[in-house]
DNA sequence: AATGAATGAGTCTTCATTCAT
DNA sequence: CATGAATGAAGACTCATTCAT
């Protein structure tokens, strides 16, 4: 109900375009690319049927770069609420953990990562694959950011933040796998 | 189940069955469940369009539950052929992550797990998650397994086996992220 | 429901819908609901193949629904303007067989009773069975309300209507097992 | 070939052809022809994939043909064991009624007329038109010799044969479209 | 006489997209 | 900005049949 970045006074029934976004991130995180309708998301949106392509021209895989978009900067967002209140890396990375662990058990305990499910599930296209790298090098520059900030030196900074990727990736699929956000909790203590 | 792996006189050009498998197997990686159709399938294993259902009668699903099988006895081989001959488990655990980048390398440096993109990536049935999980824990029994047998203690053995999972899938989205093996050759410095 | 029955300036090629469901009849009628593909209604109604499931968003048995409607209002009409004009029931029972067998002549002398080939040979369906049902006792009805208006006793108007239909309905069979219409005509001498 | 007429002495468990043949005048009479698979039939007969072609070299259309047969004596069994006994005509057709009503009671009150629901509504083909037409006549006539043995003349005989025919055809069709045997038996009233 | 694996044309349906309004 | 009717390619799946055994 929270509704976006700048509440004026009568809150918008939140755009189109951001149920558009929001519902499909949703549901390419449960289902992957392939797996999910237009007429689904559409549903979930409740957005009516010829406005998807007025906000986004090129239908569909327009709407997964945006919907892969916006759940990344959620999740840098989350980043940098995690770390830069932190007195050090371990325990930004602790709290970083916590937060996703709760994401996923709020989520149904059976999304996958919004990006993966999205991008690397879709077509096999050049420009999804690049957007793909482009987001997830954008969290692992983030992570780095934050490790040099807090202390790290350079390299032990860029190898830590690319590990912490791995775990978080690795672990948020196992996590899937036993509808448990148990296993997230516990990478904090890998690194 | 079948005798496909005990070829009598090696001379049949492999039978429709395995061939649709192991065509699905590779496909399903690349592009997941609902990323591939069935008139690819059919196409890439030369096989005839009724003989699926003839092999396979509940169809695409039943076939994307036997090419995870088989996908994931090839990886419990691969598992064996590493630890088997080492002199320790890190030794072992370095055997597996070169032979499982060469993999990754001769696979076209853009496939997924193959029982993730076939599996989670699926429709969401319990039958699907269930056979997931079931696959995903047995490659870590494997594991943990040769863990105690080279060494380990009984507690440190399933710890090391559950990180060097979640390592393998996570280094291994950031290899296919990157179309770069390089990450999954140095997973074993992070153990 | 729909404006089919009051075209404005009667100058529209006749719409896509109105097509579809008098093809679907007269198929249907011919061959029963299993008996024709859907291929075979767009052909005869010259319509394009995804523009079905637009006007019956439930496929095949929404159509056939709709055709039976469709169908039982014609009769309809015909049992009005049978009885309607008529000196007595005598009088409309034999015009409404005349204007049958000449429906059965027109119809390639083949054709079964449009509801029954359509929804009693169709999957055996609840909605089905009670739309049929529904249609069967609407004529029954109708012939009785005839009845009733034109000076039969409440008993003696239900009963005729009743038998009026048994003969109609297995009247009608025998012409279509014999090719031939003279059945029919000699109906009302056995009311 | 067909020993089912001379049981021996130690009955064997009712030839496969047989079975076959019952199984598809039991399905037919409930689907028509197009609504059964011969998956279904095989199924229900507990017959062997392959052995229908055994029995009945041109399919499915055989099967139907013979299974339609089979159903007609049936009738014409029960139509002797109706009028043979009978003291009049009258009699012989209330007994008739009875017994087909008990037939559509112990078949779900679901069945249609085995032969037209498996032959009518089949492929537009001379022979099924044919043989129904055939079938069909054979009821008529043996009505009309109990008819006139009873005591009719003969034009009257064939008259209300024919008569009876139709009632018991439409009869028979409201008593499906209503689950309920009860027209039937009020048919021998409209003689 | 009997079997069951193999086949490809056919089934109904859903898809992402475009168009005129 | 927004709509919903219209489209045909593609989707998964079932069919009656044939064949070698």
């Amino acid at each position: 109900m929270d509704d976006a970045t700048t509440p004026k006074i009568a809150s918008k029934p939140r755009p189109t375009k951001d149920r558009l976004i929001r519902a499909a991130a949703r549901l390419f995180s449960n289902c992957g690319y392939h797996g999910v309708g237009l007429a689904e998301i559409l549903a979930e949106a409740q957005a009516p049927k010829g406005s998807l392509y007025h906000h986004f021209p090129n239908g569909k895989s327009d709407l997964a770069l945006a919907s892969a978009t916006w759940a990344s900067d959620e999740i840098l967002l989350l980043i940098a609420a995690s770390f830069e209140p932190a007195d050090g890396f371990a325990d930004g990375a602790e709290s970083l953990c916590q937060k996703l662990a709760n994401l996923f058990d709020a989520g149904g305990k059976w999304s996958g990562c919004p990006i993966s499910s999205t991008l690397l599930e879709g077509p096999d296209n050049a420009q999804f694959h690049r957007h793909a790298a482009h987001l997830f090098e954008g969290w692992i520059a983030e992570v780095e950011y934050h490790a040099l900030r807090l202390g790290l030196g350079k390299d032990e900074a860029a190898a830590t933040a690319q590990s912490f990727y791995i775990l978080l990736q690795g672990g948020w699929q196992l996590a899937r796998v036993r509808r448990d956000s148990a296993v997230i909790r516990t990478l904090p203590a890998l690194l």
